[in-house]
DNA sequence: CGTAAGATATTCT
DNA sequence: GAATATCTTACGT
């Protein structure tokens, strides 16, 4: 089943959650979400938080779109835009569980084990081939394609990772017992 | 096993 | 100039 573009019309915290074990595909590539984290307005862990720049006006642009961007001068980021009350929310996709083309994956990560494949933000951009082209593109069309979680999942919450402003805000969650966790259980 | 360094775009001071 | 929602490689236990 696929998903709604309403779903992302809830704040950042409610469509994290929900995002886990969803499938994600991009241009055929892809497998199941295993981690998310949440960025609401006026969270000053946000990129939003400090107001629109170039690179990141996709957050506050329409609702179910991605917003792609660079960290660290050489790794991509793949997020979901969402909403609560304020524009300026995202969801950041930290890692899935690879399912479909892991042949593509593979050679697109330079044939390392499985388990690391999409264990991180910047390994899943690589893996699927996210760039910064795509930044801004709804997630209802090609090349993206999400469904629905197959049934529910159990979600284990904790602080997020790689932040200094508010890093004991539990807005991290996981599939609990996943062996695709950037971080282990 | 662990810790440390390096790559380097974008934004803010 | 400094910091950042990261990952890989190199080197010391």
């Amino acid at each position: 089943m696929t998903i709604a573009r309403d779903f992302f019309a809830q704040d950042a915290v409610r469509v994290a959650r929900g995002l886990i074990g969803a499938e994600l595909r991009v241009g055929g590539v892809g497998g199941r979400i295993v981690e998310t984290e949440a960025y609401d307005a006026g969270d000053p862990a946000s990129h939003s938080f400090a107001g629109v720049t170039k690179r990141n006006a996709a957050m506050f642009g329409p609702v179910g779109h991605a917003y792609v961007y660079r960290i660290y001068g050489l790794h991509w980021c793949l997020n979901f835009v969402c909403a609560s009350e304020q524009p300026g929310s995202a969801v950041l996709i930290r890692a899935i569980e690879p399912l479909y083309e892991l042949e593509v994956m593979r050679a697109r990560r330079g044939g390392i084990a499985d388990r690391l494949l999409c264990s991180g933000p910047g390994r899943l951009a690589q893996a699927l081939g996210i760039d910064g082209a795509i930044d801004g593109s709804p997630l209802d069309q090609p090349p993206f394609a999400l469904s629905e979680p197959a049934g529910p999942s159990p979600i284990v919450a904790g602080p997020r990772i790689g932040i200094t402003k508010a890093p004991t805000t539990p807005w991290r969650f996981c599939l609990a017992g996943s062996r695709y966790l950037s971080k282990p259980s």
